[in-house]
DNA sequence: CGATTGACTTTGACTACTCAAAATAGTAAT
DNA sequence: ATTACTATTTTGAGTAGTCAAAGTCAATCG
């Protein structure tokens, strides 16, 4: 059995991995998304390495070997199916179940875990628009195309909002930029730096680069 | 923040102390429950009184302080919630979720706890008739009358199941004796060592004293 | 009264995880 | 080719929890 530091741990390593494919996870980010010193994830990274769930190089990073994808793929599911189940059965808000799911996805078990999937109709998304790994096999690959990229008059569909902050989601919320809306594109100018879209039946808004790189779409 | 070892040990020490209320629970009882060899059971339990959660007499055993009944309980609340919201809301069997109880116990955050509590509609039992410990406060002293104790003829209600390992309790489904049924006392004969129930609708059965010493009952 | 027994405590050692701070290795700049 | 900078690794130490086994206490029994 996995620690529930381990599961930590494998998460991050894949999170980080996604962020920037095909390169190993430097230490110093990886020691960052856990929240511990980078000479903590060495020595941790060095241990995982020897269960043979990463493969480490020294000074060069780490990546997971397909034992550990497998294992963090699991945690992750567990995770987003809490995520949902949160919200959809017990009403909690979108902002506040990602901290709580940290704490439940390595207490769940298998059985509870299938129960609350077959609840839930069998999910693909939770509700940051984050897909859920199937029960075996990789998870489809999901857009990078973010609000950033998108050209003035263009109309397209929230997919997904890749920050979990509370604040964030608080905003995004009132913006009415929920995954699933649809928007209309009204401008995007790389000089000021910021984008205008206008959420279906909702005002028009401004976010900031930085901001609309954070929400994700897809074709209308 | 107690951790989840400490929680457990507290709880334990609870339900030890709720056997043989107004004596000390010796350390070889305590480290039977909790899982570990007695030496570590006495290195805990001194932890604990540093920490003011318990009272410690050496050879003697250990007490609740008024604090660490606090957290006794609140752990408590925590699992029979758990356990009553496993059954009505994802159907797991009420043999099943004492063990799926004993890790969620530890995850759930108060407003979890809060939600599942008001979807159950503030339920007073868990599934195996164990009182629910209310938010604050102590919980009403429960009855301690079983199957044993009754006399051929009476008519009884089942309150309360105190053996959660899976066999019993699927036993005690089969025979119709689940919380809530009322049965009528056949025969209890203490030289026999045993007592025949027949629960309304149900087929007679007969159980040896020491089960039916785990069945607790009312007055129906 | 010893001697025995059984429960309890102590000791020493081990695993898992962590940090602070010193050492090192590349990388870039002078 | 030094120097300086930064990320990383190493080292030493600490916390939390555990076990095995040796030691201690107190009750009981002959």
């Amino acid at each position: 059995m996995a620690s529930s530091t381990v599961e930590d741990y494998l998460k991050r390593i894949y999170l980080e991995q996604q962020r920037s494919p095909d390169t190993l996870v430097p230490m110093g980010r990886l020691a960052e998304a856990v929240g511990v010193v980078p000479g903590t994830a060495t020595t941790m990274v060095k241990a995982l390495a020897d269960s043979g769930l990463v493969s480490y190089e020294p000074r060069g990073g780490a990546r997971l070997t397909r034992g550990g994808e497998q294992l963090a793929l699991h945690v992750l599911r567990r995770h987003r199916l809490v995520e949902l189940f949160l919200v959809k059965v017990l009403g909690l808000d979108w902002s506040e179940v990602h901290a709580e799911a940290e704490e439940l996805e390595h207490a769940i078990s298998d059985k509870v875990l299938e129960r609350i999937d077959a609840l839930l109709d069998r999910p693909s998304v939770d509700p940051h628009g984050d897909p859920i790994p199937p029960a075996k096999g990789r998870p489809a690959p999901a857009s990078r195309r973010s609000l950033a990229d998108c050209e003035r008059g263009e109309s397209i569909r929230i997919a997904r909002v890749s920050d979990q902050s509370p604040g964030f989601l608080q905003f995004i919320d009132r913006c009415g930029l929920t995954p699933g809306i649809v928007a209309t594109v009204d401008a995007n100018d790389p000089q000021a730096d910021s984008v205008r879209v206008r959420p279906r039946g909702k005002e028009t808004v401004t976010l900031g680069a930085a901001a609309a790189a954070k929400v994700l779409v897809e074709v209308a």
